[in-house]
RNA sequence: CGGGGCGUAGCGCAGUCCGGUUAGCGCGCUUGGUUCGGGACCAAGAGGUCGGUGGUUCAAAUCCACUCGCCCCGACCA
């Protein structure tokens, strides 16, 4: 492509809106275009990144031999009521009606679409196992889309779903997309970590995140660095590196804590740590109310919470508090509180010596012993992990990290199939639900997270495998060198090279500043040194040039991109075993 | 949804408090000329319902009300 031709919209300033690194750079190098909250524009060099992302993953998907199709995005209601994800997606839900008043769903993922397929093809085990995909755009009305091509409310993604006769078979058809994930990222050049998540509004058994450790990330992940381990923090767990605190109270006591409420307030009063406190909170899970506690130096995650009890919660109202307990929130705590279920921490297990509210306002009981004092109807992993527990594999110290979610897989199980009714008939002549997986792989998140992973003060710096072209030919003045430029762009082409030629009337300056930010991987200078018969060959990542002679420089272009392309290559081999080109 | 901020030319902004000429500046754009190794220079131009609606006023970008949109920080997910 010649520049003067090209849909290119540089900008020269950062634009203001853009706080993370991918979001200004996309923008600022004319890679995407917002339209609106959350949904934006691929302009041709975002447009060119993402189908060499899709083609990686196509490759890989077919490797494992998943097969293509291509579903609607517009989708009937009943097909949803029938999973019971027409409730449960909520607003999240993009619908519509059509012009005879049917409603429909913008389709913000397809299990629901996939099983109807395996119910009406899928019927003997003579059938499966299969694995089937499709590359599509997802729609869900996020409440807050972010960090430009992050979270954003319509995204392409990769999906595939598995459909196996047996247990077994299921596991195999998730070890060979956790592989193919695998290879894909480190082909698409990125580095991440997978890790034990939360199946969420999926459901379903086991399933894993493909992450990549970036600030700009919304997740945020517990990582071990002496053993490897990592987690979401939504499911990580961690000891505390302080089991039994020691307490000064020794003795049960009730103290006037007059307008002291917070864990903060309560400890510079009494004078201690907040791991001496019980904190004390009131969900409601449908009409019940139940007491959570944990200690005072740990946070409830409510994903866990949900988990545990097995149902959407929510932390009550003080108003709720109050009418129910007639307590005031900061006062509450499990002694003689009349709740229906006291479900604590086990980090709490056995602590003496504690500090919790009175249940009356402005007074605190100190000395109150787990058990002794108040009963304890469950205990379950509550707190949310925090920098400094102990590893649950080796007891080393845990890092926080925030991290971007590229993929996700998940053992579903029969939860679709059993609610859709797809069934096979086994090799026993009975009927049973066909067991299936789901994975998914953003690959707008890809691109962003490239971005967030590959960047400097100059601009984007891609991976050869997904950069938008090859080599960028800078024609200084193409007055003079545009003769050059033109023989090196036709003999590149003709090479199988993707070439973007920057022949615009502009000074130098602009030039070299836009094929930085732009961040193709090889630059080709050809300036005033072309009147001697050398031209320059310039690495974007490390800034290293080499001069070359004209009659060269096709040669050691092609070898420099493949040099490049060697190196994730190597890594590809290392992490997934066997080399690109040997076929599964 | 809760909290904070912003809407003025394609982009980045000033002007808004304290109402008063033809609404400015830089970049970009157009034409002509010079220049060509890190965002060049000269000259001449074009481009604006001041997010929208309603109100106050002799007079509104500016004050008031409502409304729409966008960004950022917290609860959901590829």
């Amino acid at each position: 492509m010649r520049w003067s031709q090209a849909l290119i919209p540089t900008l020269k300033e950062d634009p203001k809106e853009a706080q993370s690194p991918s979001h200004r750079l996309l923008l600022r190098a004319g890679f995407v275009r917002q339209h609106q909250a959350g949904v934006y524009i691929f302009l041709p060099l975002g447009q060119r990144v993402l189908h060499r992302i899709m083609r990686i993953v196509r490759e890989e998907m077919d490797r494992i031999g998943a097969q293509e199709v291509l579903m609607p995005s517009l989708t009937a209601r009943e097909l949803w009521e029938e999973s019971g994800r027409w409730k449960a997606f909520g607003p999240d839900m993009f619908r519509l009606q059509d012009r005879k008043g049917r409603e429909m769903a913008l389709a913000p993922t397809h299990e629901e679409l996939f099983a109807d397929l395996a119910r009406h093809y899928l019927r003997s085990y003579r059938d499966l196992p299969q694995i089937w995909y499709q590359i599509q755009t997802k729609f869900r009305d996020e409440p807050r889309p972010r960090s430009g091509i992050l979270r954003v409310r319509e995204f392409l993604m990769k999906d595939s779903y598995s459909f196996d006769a047996s247990w077994e078979g299921l596991d195999h058809s998730y070890e060979m997309h956790h592989q193919a994930y695998t290879r894909i990222f480190t082909r698409a050049g990125l580095e991440f970590v997978v890790t034990r998540a939360s199946s969420g509004l999926m459901g379903g058994s086991a399933s894993e995140e493909f992450m990549v450790l970036s600030e700009a990330g919304e997740d945020t992940l517990a990582v071990c660095d002496a053993c490897g381990y990592s987690a979401n923090v939504e499911v990580a767990t961690g000891e505390p590196a302080l089991r039994q605190p020691e307490s000064p109270f020794k003795k049960l006591e009730k103290v006037h804590t007059p307008g002291v409420r917070t864990v903060e307030e309560v400890t510079g009063f009494l004078g201690v740590g907040p791991e001496l406190l019980i904190k004390s909170l009131v969900y409601m899970a449908g009409e019940k109310a139940v007491l959570v506690l944990v200690r005072g130096d740990y946070e409830v995650n409510e994903a866990k919470l949900q988990q545990v009890l097995g149902s959407e919660v929510r932390i009550a109202t003080p108003e709720e508090v109050q009418d129910r307990f007639g307590v005031e929130v900061g006062f509450v705590g499990p002694v003689n509180l009349p709740v229906d279920e006291i479900i604590a921490d086990e980090a709490l297990q056995g602590l003496q010596g504690m500090v919790c509210g009175a249940n009356e306002t402005d007074y605190h009981l100190v000395g109150v012993n787990v058990e002794e004092h108040f009963p304890v109807h469950r205990y379950a992993d509550l707190r949310e992990v925090k920098e400094g527990d102990r590893c649950p594999q080796c007891g080393a110290p845990l890092r926080l990290h925030r991290a971007i979610e590229v993929g996700h897989i998940f053992k579903l199980g029969t939860r679709y199939s059993e609610a859709l009714g797809a069934y096979f008939t086994d090799r026993d002549g009975k009927e049973k639900p066909i067991i299936m997986g789901s994975y998914g792989i953003g690959i707008g998140r890809v691109m962003a997270a490239a971005v967030e992973l590959y960047h400097d003060k100059n601009g984007i710096v891609w991976p050869v495998t997904i950069a938008p072209y090859d080599v960028e030919i800078l024609a200084l003045d193409p007055r003079k060198v545009g003769t050059v430029a033109e023989n090196l762009y036709r003999d590149l082409q003709a090479s199988g090279v993707e070439v973007l030629w920057d022949d615009r009337d502009l000074s130098p300056g602009v030039k070299f500043k836009d094929a930085d930010l732009i961040g193709i991987p090889l630059h080709v200078v050809l300036g005033r040194k072309v009147a001697q018969g050398v031209a320059e060959i310039k690495i974007r990542a490390t800034g290293a040039s080499v001069d070359v002679p004209l009659q060269d420089l096709k040669t050691r272009v092609l070898e420099t991109l493949a040099s490049l392309r060697e190196k994730i290559d190597e890594r590809v081999g290392k992490t997934a075993g066997g080399s690109p080109e040997t076929p599964a």
